[in-house]
RNA sequence: UGGGGUAUCGCCAAGCGGUAAGGCACUAGUUUUUGGUACUGGUAUUCGGGGGUUCGAAUCCCUCUACCCCAUCCA
């Protein structure tokens, strides 16, 4: 955990410091209708993370509350993806399914309660009676149900003696309610469908919004997170769990923003189509951002994790750079993971020079990856090397074979070309070079400087690999649909040469091809006859190497101009305020604010009536009393208008400074005290005595040489950072016009 | 259009009235038998725009703008 906790973290350590909870329980509820993908892995990370920091539970719940779309495949996958992450679920998985009994007798509690009733118009009229955003909705005529008659209706639409659709149960809140998912939610639905795990004990079956909340409650779930589009659902949650009762400890419900990868989709329906649609080889195909796909790639479980704790947790819709994860498996693996030569694009080399053959021995790590291990490269006259590290006409900064330019094979010798044979087309097939008998590795006498070692494999020892490469599904930063698909996002090589302790040592799944990438076993399609690699991620390139894709040109962009909308008229009766308000010194925009709220001009002008001080009252009222105001009436505020009037003749008298007003108002905001008594009880007079000050500022100044400097090389900003400092040694008493004068002569 | 959210560097993201954290990406240099890694630097005079309050505003107030979510018997 980095120092600067996630807003969630945040909320989770206050409700433990503050008593509300114990102990912290969340949970991962996925509803098993499709496979995890990385987003579940977000989700997993933070519901999963937060009760490990915690010491808290984390539940396993499969959110089972639609038999028609789920099934137990899903859940093996389900279960799969927390366990490969690593972490592990409180007790055994749980199921919506197995409070079914209990959200069923809550219902009949809110039947009772007259909360619920039994609606029995059809789907396409009761679309209608909703209403829209802007109009508000009819109730059903069957909402005046009785009790009794909504109870036995409901009984019978739980025996099974109604058809799908006949009726379902809804809560009888408001169907008025600007926020459309209050408009009397339905709580029921009839499915006469078979249940993967409950099978057809029941013909009715809960909606999200009532199994949610209760099965949330009946785990003892404290924190119950989930994705910002359930933003609207949390009045649902809270009015049920307030309705039936169910108090404190109960959980709330929190929001996070999911995530989004540039160059693919994440929805279950797309990706559904591409598996379905097959663009794609299953739901576990390596270019795919499920759970399964990365991990058939070779992405290691700790580089997701690490993924997941880099991009962070906030309420912003965002689109995280691919290039993001491609970093987490880089990191992880370069630790890792033993380097071996492949050749992709094999191009022969003939030594003409060299007679016989020889076994070098290579490391499986450089120098800098503190791990031990090393094979033997057998090496002769006749090699291979990749197509891409030989030019004929180089461009400018090219490092590697040319017809003027020496390389090194690595761990071996450094060769040079003396012969380019092409075949009929023109096209490279083979070079002949000459080696330098005293550059080998190690002994290397030669004093030839080349600027690049590549990678070789000897001819008759190399064995033959399939190289699945796959890059971006999408060719577009947010895709749409399949139109976006990349079509080369898969190119399978299939005569790549691999060396041949890869093959018969089997030092590991997961390498690095050197200069060229990590690389994995297949572990589906990799057998002893046709080994099969999938390439996990390039290596990072820089510069030179990858200049074929010119950086677009920096965009001339625009100032943006922003036009400014309309604002709404004054009435009448506000522009006579306002003329008034102006009249009396205040400035245009204050008088503005005062005059269109009805409130905040009320409480100015009681407060007007204790004290002539116009422009320092409407000050703190149109700041600090409209910010209270915004969510309060008058009559709950703690404070009055005249104690606010006495506050500001504090400030009139600089008996108080404007910043300590502002820490006096939250106190008789907090409990109503009186301004005076608040000042006086406190000590919070300010101090404008230079002879108090001075000292402290020579203190500042001696503790901060480097800033002192700073402020001298001309970085003004510092000034603030100093009066902070000092006011913060007066404890905020300080007269800040005083200490600005001060500080700023002291530091001069 | 009513309601609920969100806006800080190319991409994520801290910050909660007193010096604009960090990571990715980019970039320059050092080391390097991987154009990798590691290391050292450089990258926001400014926080969606405009006003206001304050000695001092990314943070408080007003206002405008843009984007996301909500009218499934899905979750």
């Amino acid at each position: 955990m980095s120092e600067s906790k996630d807003f969630l973290r945040t909320i989770v350590e206050a409700d433990l410091k503050s008593g509300k909870y114990k102990e912290v329980t969340t949970r991962f509820p996925p509803e098993p209708n499709g496979f995890p993908h990385i987003g579940h892995a977000k989700s997993i990370c933070i519901n999963f993370g937060i009760a490990n920091d915690y010491n808290g539970h984390c539940n396993l719940r499969m959110d089972d509350t639609n038999p028609t779309k789920e099934d137990t495949k899903y859940v093996e996958a389900l279960k799969d993806a927390v366990e490969w992450l690593g972490f592990e679920w409180d007790k055994s998985v749980r199921y919506t399914s197995d409070y079914f009994p209990k959200i069923h007798e809550y219902a009949i509690a809110l039947i009772k309660m007259g909360k619920a009733y039994v609606d029995s118009t059809n789907e396409e009229e009761m679309r209608e009676l909703r209403g829209t955003v802007t109009e508000a909705g009819k109730r059903s005529k069957y909402a005046n149900r009785s009790v009794e008659e909504n109870l036995e209706l409901f009984e019978k639409m739980k025996n099974g003696e109604f058809k799908d659709g006949e009726h379902v149960l809804r809560a009888k809140i408001d169907m008025s309610a600007a926020n459309m998912k209050m408009r009397d939610p339905l709580l029921y639905r009839i499915k006469h469908a078979h249940h993967f795990r409950a099978g057809d004990e029941w013909a009715i079956y809960p909606m999200y919004d009532f199994a949610h909340c209760l099965s949330d409650y009946i785990e003892g779930v404290t924190h119950s997170i989930c994705t910002l589009e359930f933003e609207n659902n949390r009045d649902i949650y809270n009015w049920v769990l307030d309705t039936l009762g169910l108090t404190s400890p109960r959980p709330y419900q929190h929001e996070f923003a999911r995530l989004g990868i540039n160059y693919t989709v994440m929805s279950k329906r797309k990706l559904l189509e591409l598996v379905e649609g097959g663009q794609v080889n299953g739901w576990d195909d390596p270019r795919l951002p499920t759970i399964a796909g990365y991990k058939r790639r070779g992405y290691t479980a700790e580089s997701i994790l690490n993924f997941c704790d880099g991009i962070g947790i906030a309420k912003a819709n965002s689109m995280v750079d691919v290039a993001q994860l491609e970093f987490s498996i880089r990191d992880d693996l370069n630790k890792k993971v033993p380097r071996v030569m492949c050749v992709l694009d094999p191009l022969k080399v003939t030594i003409v020079n060299y007679e016989g053959s020889e076994e070098i021995e290579a490391s499986y790590y450089p120098h800098d990856v503190p791990k031990e291990g090393s094979r033997k490269l057998p090496f002769a006259k006749e090699i291979y090397i990749d197509g891409a590290d030989f030019e004929e006409n180089p461009p400018k900064g090219y490092f590697r074979l040319t017809p003027e330019q020496a390389v090194r094979l690595k761990y071996a010798y450094i060769i040079k070309c003396k012969e380019i044979i092409k075949d009929t087309n023109g096209n490279i097939v083979e070079i002949k070079a000459e080696y330098y008998p005293n550059s080998k590795s190690g002994e290397d006498s030669s004093g030839i400087k080349v600027k690049s070692a590549i990678q070789w494999v000897e001819s008759t020892q190399a064995k033959k690999i399939e190289v699945r490469v796959y890059d971006r599904l999408f060719k577009t930063e947010a895709p749409e649909g399949v139109e976006d698909l990349n079509p080369n996002s898969l190119q399978v090589i299939k005569n790549a040469l691999i060396e041949p302790a890869v093959i018969n040592q089997k030092p590991d799944v997961r390498f690095q091809f050197e200069r060229e990438g990590y690389f994995y076993a297949d572990p589906i399609d990799y057998t002893d006859e046709n080994p099969v690699f999938n390439k996990i991620v390039g290596l990072k390139e820089s510069s030179s190497k990858k200049k074929k894709a010119p950086k677009p040109a920096p965009k001339a962009e625009a100032k943006k101009v922003q036009i400014d909308g309309e604002v709404v008229a004054m009435s009448k009766e506000e522009q006579a305020l306002f003329d008034k308000y102006t009249q009396l010194g205040l400035n245009s925009e204050v008088a503005n604010t005062l005059a269109r709220d009805a409130k905040l001009s009320h409480f100015f002008e009681e407060a007007l009536l204790t004290r002539n001080s116009p422009v320092n009252i409407a000050n703190i009222v149109t700041n600090d009393v409209a910010r209270e105001l915004k969510q309060k009436e008058i009559n709950e505020l703690k404070f009055s208008a005249k104690q606010i009037a006495e506050l500001v003749e504090m400030v009139d008298n600089e008996l108080i400074s404007s910043k300590i007003a502002k820490q006096v108002f939250e106190e008789m905001n907090k409990n109503g005290a009186n301004p005076k008594e608040i000042v006086e009880s406190k000590g919070l007079i300010q101090i404008s005595d230079p002879a108090i000050i001075l000292p402290l500022i020579e203190e500042i100044i001696a503790k901060n040489p480097e800033n002192v400097e700073k402020f001298k090389a001309g970085n003004t900003k510092l000034l603030g950072f100093f009066v902070g400092q000092v006011l913060k040694a007066t404890r905020g008493k300080g007269n800040p016009k005083v200490v600005n004068e001060l500080v700023a002569r002291e530091l001069n």
